[in-house]
RNA sequence: UGGCCUAUGGUGUAAUUGGUAACACAGCUGGUUUUGGUCCAGUCGUUCUAGGUUCGAGUCCUAGUAGGCCAACCA
């Protein structure tokens, strides 16, 4: 059926290998289970359109299930900033679940394992069982709670359960191995005490499950046929397996845990953890600071939903330790905007130029297309007048021949205008270009059909006119540290290399029709960049993000 | 020093499971262009090391080397 020699990654491969091995493909369903204590970044992106990507691939079910197993952190407000996102990224979950819909559940499984002589209650303190528990290469010791009775552990427990006991006083442990080289395996812990309300379930409980007791049995409660998640829990498979033999029945679907590393982006960090002080530490502006790279932020710096879908995609899934270059995920950000964003014209560092023999007080609409390389895009009308603004950046008084913008006595086409010529310029006193004269061919005009319009000159420059021109806010937007990989030095922390520089804001003018851009709105902005319009934006100060700037060959030749 | 995992161009990911090492990005050279954008064409460069099995090894075996992870009442 598949002619295509598609390449499949290696959780592709065991699901093909699982199906192939009699697996049936209706059994298929998958999960993605954020904790809800913090923002979803880019690599939780990875890991939605790898789970999401797999439901769509096999037409299998994919539920979000928020692992809401520690009060103490989680909130309400993540969860719906996460299922926000999801929905933005364009997934849809087949149903909506929470780790804590399972308390009931967990807790009556934990009583059949005290019952089975499998879990009991600790009544030390952790410093305690820390000390007990051994080194990678020493075993550790018994607890000498290991053995107490199965009608204490049961009466204790539940005690526990009903609050009646302080936080930290008793523990249930899993009855495994102290002596197994799996640390995990050591007789871990599956409920501590916590006297704290809990988003959903409020005070009903006073005992919580731990990560390891909860998740994979979570995963078995909603038939989860693959579990995957991050390298770092290879080590809890053995757990994972351990919990789901005591709970188990032959009929139902065993869940299978795969682990896959998680995806690093240089100039950045990956971590819910580091980003939260990054928000905290007012570093940034919130969790969807454009400069984050949340999901949130993404979307405010005006990424779309393809592009960073086709980033996870490009990226693949794999085990090996990586760093993957911002400059890709911005690739993918131009690639999108490239085919969806309208052009306009702004400046951004302008200069003014007088169009000598131009007429005074004559002003006029041209015509100009909204995307050259989408006839369907359709044009606008830009105003143009004797005085406009070009980029600072685009007149020298002289330069050589790899230059062509404007220069004193050369020419240049204002795009979808004229053809004007560079005659003299006033500076101030420093030397700064003041204003510069120039004249233009009125014969010249875009569209006009005429000889003169058609002519070919070198340099083509955005523009604005003066007298019509739109002020607004500029934000741009630079990486927000300095090291490709900030947090993996052993000398210094990701702290130490915020770049300062990260926000730089301006004041640009830009064309008039730009008055009523919504918010959200993307747009390129004419041989700068890819920009849209921020939350912050009003009617009377609009505020634009640069999303990222166009590819920028000229700026490569001045480097070499 | 115990266990687990990983090693393919500058970066990321593939390789019909033992049969021509490919794709994307980045780089470089041209072409087109009223965006130094887009688009088009071309080009550069890789299987950690050493042995072994085989007609044939990125893939299998042996021994190394390097990197990551593992001892929270976090997930």
């Amino acid at each position: 059926m598949s002619e295509t020699a598609e390449s499949l990654n290696f959780i592709e491969h065991i699901v093909e290998e699982d199906l192939q091995g009699g697996y049936p493909k209706k059994a298929l369903r998958f999960r993605f289970p954020p904790e809800p204590n913090g923002y979803l970044h880019i690599g939780h992106a990875s890991s939605i359109c790898l789970n999401f990507g797999l439901g769509l691939r096999y037409n299998a079910p994919v539920n979000l299930r928020f692992d809401d197993t520690n009060p103490i952190k989680e909130e309400k407000a993540f969860v719906d900033a996460i299922k926000k996102d999801i929905e933005w990224l364009g997934y849809k979950w087949d149903t909506e679940r929470y780790a804590s819909d399972y308390f009931q559940q967990l807790y009556d499984w934990a009583v059949e394992m005290i019952m089975d002589g499998k879990a009991y209650v600790d009544s030390q303190s952790s410093e305690e069982m820390a000390s007990q528990k051994g080194t990678p290469t020493e075993a550790g010791v018994d607890s000498p709670y290991r053995n107490r009775s199965i009608a204490d552990n049961l009466e204790i427990f539940e005690a526990m359960k009903n609050g009646d006991y302080q936080e930290g006083s008793h523990v249930l442990r899993a009855k495994i191995d102290m002596a197994s080289q799996n640390m995990l395996m050591r007789d871990p812990i599956m409920y501590r005490v916590l006297h704290k309300a809990h988003h959903r379930t409020n005070t009903d409980w006073c005992i919580y499950p731990m990560y390891d007791w909860a998740h994979g049995e979570s995963d078995y409660i909603e038939e989860v046929s693959h579990s995957l998640c991050t390298l770092e829990f290879a080590m809890h498979r053995e757990l994972y397996n351990w919990f789901l033999d005591q709970v188990v029945v032959s009929d139902k679907v065993r869940p299978k845990q795969r682990e896959f590393a998680r995806r690093n982006l240089s100039h950045t960090v990956v971590s819910k953890r580091k980003l939260l002080q990054l928000v905290e530490q007012d570093v940034v502006n919130g969790w969807d600071d454009p400069r984050m790279p949340t999901i949130s932020g993404l979307r405010r710096r005006g990424y779309s939903p393809a592009a960073i879908r086709n980033f996870a995609d490009t990226i693949g899934i794999a085990k090996r330790e990586n760093l993957i270059d911002v400059s890709l995920l911005e690739f993918h950000a131009r690639e999108d905007l490239n085919k969806i964003a309208p052009r306009v014209m702004g400046v951004l560092d302008p200069v003014k130029v007088i169009i000598t023999n131009y007429p005074e007080g004559k002003e006029e609409w041209l015509e100009t297309e909204n995307n050259p390389g989408d006839e369907l895009a359709g044009n606008r009308k830009v105003p143009f007048s004797k005085e406009i603004y070009i980029e600072r950046d685009d007149f020298k008084e002289e330069a050589n021949r790899k230059y062509f913008r404007l220069k004193l006595g050369g020419e240049v086409r204002l795009k979808s205008a004229y053809i004007i010529k560079a005659e003299s310029c006033t500076k101030d006193i420093d030397g700064n270009i003041m204003e510069i004269q120039c004249t233009y061919d009125p014969k010249s005009k875009s569209g006009s059909g005429t000889e003169e319009s058609m002519r070919k000159v070198k340099g083509t420059l955005h523009w604005v006119s003066v007298a019509h021109a739109l002020k607004a806010e500029i934000r741009l937007y630079d990486r927000l540290f300095t090291d490709e990989s900030p947090d993996t030095h052993k000398d210094k922390g990701f702290m130490d290399f915020i770049n300062d520089e990260s926000l730089q804001v301006i004041t640009g003018y830009l064309e008039p029709g730009l008055k009523d851009a919504k918010v959200g709105e993307q747009m390129q902005f004419q041989r700068l960049g890819y920009f849209c319009v921020d939350p912050d934006s009003t009617n009377d100060n609009l505020v634009f993000n640069r999303t990222v700037g166009l590819r920028d060959t000229w700026a490569k030749i001045q480097n070499k």
